[in-house]
DNA sequence: AGCATATGTCAGTGTTGTTGACATTCCAAG
DNA sequence: CTTGGAATGTCAACAACACTGACATATGCT
């Protein structure tokens, strides 16, 4: 199980021998730091009829107002099907508005609606208080290793997303 | 929505003002990236009567043979009806073996077969080469910050269990 | 003996993902 | 202009995996 050790000493600054005991404790960080990432918006949800998907749904139409189903399905990476009953029942409950394209018809532009904006605030902002707390306590070269480090883990199509929406934001 | 601005310029060094943006940036980058970092095992498993659930036992029985149930439970976070749906398949499947504990005859204890080995190998070989391929891309000093940052970012009892396992792991 | 602990099981429910079928709309080739 | 294919979105049914609640069994401890 130990085997990949790393060869001599002092060699990790640019050969970077990595041990898979080091890619497993990193492994084990992602796990359990998701947990704790999702911790917070799932106690808030969990009192209300919505899940995971509803915030997610709920995050990126307030990042990109106007953003098509199709647009949206890209992001989440989950079939229109199961996107569409997340989206319904948002709808449904006032929260988001769906306005069929003035261009193309067929395609519906999705906006949150004052009460759909309330819940984005109130979901993002237990988010951010736990990302605030963690940036602080690591320091500001530690967040930046740390966006290199989860940019590079992503897959390309995800990669390009992220990078669209980090653009946009400026 | 853009209010938490940085008051002034080159004042990030220790005072760290962080604003909405950066730290939305960082939410969203957590949220591509742990798609990623499942996607490989996910393809895996799809393959097989298996989900992400089961890649999550074997993976800590692999870790800590000879757990218990009860210890398993604590470290992924879930009802020990969930669990115990997973953990029955894998052991009916040979993948598990399950011990009656010698000093307390009401523990099971839990260790992965040949076969289980196999299994777990598979999966973690394909996450650890996406993680390696991050680390590599990323350089050395962006995984301490990356670790820094996830460490902060978990519920204290996780990082407890983090820690225990990260230095059984030495 | 009596209570607490560790585990396993059954039944029911909710969220979120999937596939399959279908309606509507757009666009381009004939 | 009509027709067929592509794009978009919706409805229905099903599977995976989490949850709660209730209960059974075996064991440990006082």
């Amino acid at each position: 199980m130990a085997d990949g050790r790393a060869p001599s000493a002092q060699s990790g600054e640019n050969l970077l021998f990595l041990t898979d005991e080091q890619l497993r404790q990193g492994i084990e960080a992602m796990f359990f730091a998701y947990r704790g990432f999702t911790a917070d918006p799932d106690r808030i949800l969990s009192d209300m009829a919505y899940g995971r998907a509803h915030h997610r749904a709920v995050h990126f139409i307030n990042r990109a107002p106007g953003t098509t189903v199709n647009n949206l399905l890209n992001i989440l990476g989950v079939t229109k099907q199961s996107l569409n009953r997340v989206l319904r029942t948002l709808i449904e409950d006032g929260l988001v508005e769906s306005k069929v394209g003035k261009a193309d018809k067929r395609e519906r532009h999705l906006f949150l609606t004052e009460e759909g904006h309330a819940l984005e605030q109130k979901l993002s902002d237990a988010q951010r208080v736990r990302m605030r707390m963690a940036y602080r306590e690591a320091g500001p070269d530690a967040v930046a290793g740390f966006r290199r480090v989860l940019e590079a883990m992503m897959d390309r199509e995800m990669r390009n997303a992220y990078g669209r929406l980090k653009d946009s934001g400026t």
